[in-house]
DNA sequence: GCTTTATGTGACCTGGTGGTCACAATTAGA
DNA sequence: TCTAATTGTGACCACCAGGTCACATAAAGC
């Protein structure tokens, strides 16, 4: 947690550091990001940083704690009906949302995309390692769900489905900002639908509908 | 390409120096890779090293090169048939054969591993981004000709699917390494098995087989 | 044996990192 | 207004990175 002293600042300063620091956190992974060129871009003197902050990590865990809550406070609208939906429906509104989210906090995305690769790191082991397992437990129970519900084939690896899963899910905003397109449009949504679609049926011939 | 003279050394001490950094490479992303670390652990001076590579990146681009060399010639045989197989046979036969060799060589495995994460990072840039795009193209091609030949739906996003499928080809591993086994095993084909009869028929309860 | 060429070596350089600290400036309280 | 507490500051610390270089050692040619 940021001391007193960051929480006393006056609102405009504390979030132009934050910002700064929001920004750094994108272009640069956890071990890369530099203490000197934030509060050099800040306009703030390097011991003012450590009267705001404990230390590096303490910045960074804050700043993940205020997007996990952004990202949070975002999306519950978005999905919604999570137990009525049909589990492809529920999948497909989970990845429009995510989608969606990333594309309007291209940087929250930045950072989370580092983070998944950061793995075996400290850092990630104390922070992401519960949210990523927590990640394959969610799709874990929605798959184990929608089996019992007869929507989902009950001979599957969950565990294994899970994992791809949640890998695809963190890697489509990757793909998208990289060969589709960087705004939410129409193309995204079909593209979305082609995905899930996919998920459901697979990639096989013989027995489209 | 490192210089003559560590062509020139005894066998002996240049696999010496070639093993030490490639288990720092596979514990250590390009950029937290130690020159130091290797000297040390080489039981070679700082000096010696610069005279046996031009630079770090010397030595990770031979040690890259040594490594697609031995994955070729090992991949090559375990692939067999190539235009003769059904789209999905052969999806699972290259599956089974990367997930082969990585399990026989697990530090070429981490080393491919950090590179992927380290896209957008020079070194990625001047390395794989002509394999990964490679990978894609050829999961392209296969998909394509797929769709030609009828075993594969022809109303997919065939750029997005090459995607996901390069993806996760190079995730499997990790999963498997974390979740499974780290012994290539009765257990892992049966995975892989279901795994591509999953792409193949999708998740969907409906119209399995 | 002597000379020249090829190797080996570690102190040293520059430049970066995260973090500290004695001190200056400001603000708050009385 | 004088004092006490809070906040701002940048030189500085220890450490580590990749890379260099003058010099020591060894090997090769004659």
């Amino acid at each position: 947690m940021p001391k007193d002293t960051f929480f006393n600042l006056p609102l405009d300063k504390r979030e132009l550091i934050t910002s700064v620091a929001v920004d750094e956190f994108a272009r640069h992974s956890y071990s890369h990001a530099s203490i000197n060129r934030i509060v050099g871009n800040s306009g703030i003197a390097k011991g003012s940083f450590y009267q705001y902050f404990e230390d590096k990590q303490d910045l960074f865990f804050y700043i993940l704690q205020k997007m996990a809550a952004e990202k949070i406070t975002y999306l519950t609208p978005l999905i919604q009906n999570v137990s009525e939906l049909d589990f492809f429906e529920l999948l497909r509104q989970i990845h429009k949302a995510a989608l969606k989210f990333a594309m309007e906090y291209p940087q929250y995305a930045a950072i989370g995309s580092h983070l998944l690769k950061d793995r075996e790191s400290k850092i990630y082991r104390e922070t992401i390692s519960t949210n990523f397992s927590g990640g394959m437990e969610f799709y874990r129970a929605l798959l184990e769900d929608a089996i019992k519900r007869g929507q989902v084939r009950q001979d599957i690896d969950v565990q294994m489905l899970a994992y791809f899963i949640t890998l695809i899910n963190n890697s489509m905003v990757e793909y998208y900002t990289e060969y589709v397109s960087d705004q939410f449009d129409e193309t995204m949504l079909a593209s979305i639908d082609q995905f899930i679609n996919f998920i459901e049926h697979g990639l096989s011939a013989s027995k489209t509908d």
